[in-house]
DNA sequence: ACCCTCCCCTTAGGGGAGGGT
DNA sequence: ACCCTCCCCTTAGGGGAGGGT
């Protein structure tokens, strides 16, 4: 004769609560073995335990009552095994979209410690060199929706070529800007390696380059590039084409607004008087 | 000006449903830009979409939207940064958990297929090396509260002296058996590497022993020791002491109960008539 | 056709109230 | 002290009904 254990004992032993319990005995997912007619005592016997432990087990792995249901009324081993084939290969796809999510909050995570550091702020003038990118045109006018559509078909351009580096960039024209309007975007693209090819190959010219870091909420991009144009005016520079954004595209919650680390730059002379 | 979307558009673009938005406005998770107060009708702009796009990847993580508002309520970029970080703490956790529950399953698999394997169910005369072995005496009368207290102190004692394997046994003594208490277990352990000790260290003696494969529910047992005890006599053995059985800690389900494969084994002596 | 506001339903229990030995 | 049976509450929406442009 097996002892019987209450309700109490079980749920002492398996670190759950007795709701629980009496839930699992309603539902008709894991019943007390005896149930004592006069009082209604639930007692559960100890061949019960593996059973207990199991079905704990597959609730921790997220899966829904009804679905372990399934495994306990399995009525073949041939029955179990397809069940937990089916199972181990679902709770291989959710944990691929944990590490996933993982991944992405990382990112989030460097992009906000990148912005806090505000070391580099300041506006100056650069030399860079020219690179090879991939870009996409966008017709005026520009909005989110077509931004967002283009952006998708540079990610699949992306994986086709196997391109893994994060740095984009969009090229505003020069009059655009003076009418205030930097959202007017006329390419989007991001930097390439030099050996690839593509039919949306094309090239960032190098040369001076008057820069700015835009650490802050996009709203406020328009100030960066005041301070960047003030700042090519109070050096004796002159802009002398399309300016570009280089951005990754971890975009992070301020408080204020959402932003990411943008560089601007316009390519300048100096301007002799 | 931003062009404004409707909610079907916005719905259809994220692939979630229009209640999910409803409801998202309804709680304060994510509200429409604007919202005509004539028709009522939802308005979302542009600037909405990076942020819906992560509080979609969160929940997917699986955080509750009550977690997942704090991160759009955040008031600095120090706020969002600690709940980040917070955010991918716990999702390790998630993730270790379900790798875990994952190793499980897949054992249950192999134990399954093991079983469902029959060639090698028939009784034998074999002959075993001597094993080194943990083990913990069981005090009589042994039930399964005190055996499952003893295999966590046998688990602890793995952990400690760090062994990964998982051939446990238990030992019968051959007066219990008759009785047909085959529940009554004397010593309860784990076959260890030659090399380790510790004060529950023994010897599992070597020789000759009859041994059969139990791979059934363990209700059947009694069954495979008849049958052992049978083919013992029958081919003019005797047994000279304590049974021992042999297993793994993996338990499933095979339709009609729990079982797991045992290996039962009897030591023998050639009886001279 | 697309939008709105109720309203009822589900899952996996938690937290009692009120009563029994 | 421990057990029982109601009963009401929560989360994250799904699935309508009934009505408006």
């Amino acid at each position: 004769m097996q002892k019987k254990y209450k309700i109490n004992e079980i749920a002492g032993f398996f670190k759950i609560s007795r709701q629980t319990l009496i839930y699992y005995d309603d539902i008709g997912l894991f019943k007390p073995k005896f149930v004592d007619s006069e009082t209604s005592y639930r007692y559960y016997g100890e061949d019960q335990f593996s059973n207990l432990r199991f079905i704990l087990i597959l609730k921790e792995a997220g899966f829904s009552l009804k679905e372990i249901r399934e495994y306990t009324k399995s009525r073949s081993p041939e029955e179990s095994l397809e069940y937990l084939e089916e199972k181990k290969r679902l709770l291989d796809l959710k944990i691929k979209k944990m590490i996933e999510s993982k991944f992405t909050i990382g990112k989030k995570i460097s992009e906000i410690k990148n912005i806090m550091k505000k070391d580099d702020i300041e506006p100056q003038i650069i030399y860079l060199e020219p690179m090879k990118a991939i870009g996409i045109h966008i017709e005026k006018p520009c909005n989110y929706l077509k931004y967002d559509k283009t952006f998708s078909d540079l990610l699949n351009i992306k994986e086709e070529i196997n391109i893994q580096e994060d740095e984009y960039f969009v090229r505003v024209s020069k009059e655009d800007i003076i009418l205030g309007k930097t959202m007017e975007v006329k390419i989007l693209g991001f930097v390439a390696p030099t050996h690839c090819n593509h039919k949306n190959s094309l090239e960032i010219e190098g040369g001076w380059f008057a820069s700015i870091m835009h650490k802050d909420t996009w709203d406020t991009i328009e100030e960066s590039y005041e301070k960047l144009l003030g700042y090519i005016e109070d050096n004796g520079y002159e802009v002398v084409g399309d300016s570009i954004e280089f951005f990754n595209e971890v975009i992070v919650h301020l408080g204020k607004g959402e932003g990411s680390t943008t560089q601007i730059v316009f390519p300048v002379k100096y301007h002799e008087r």
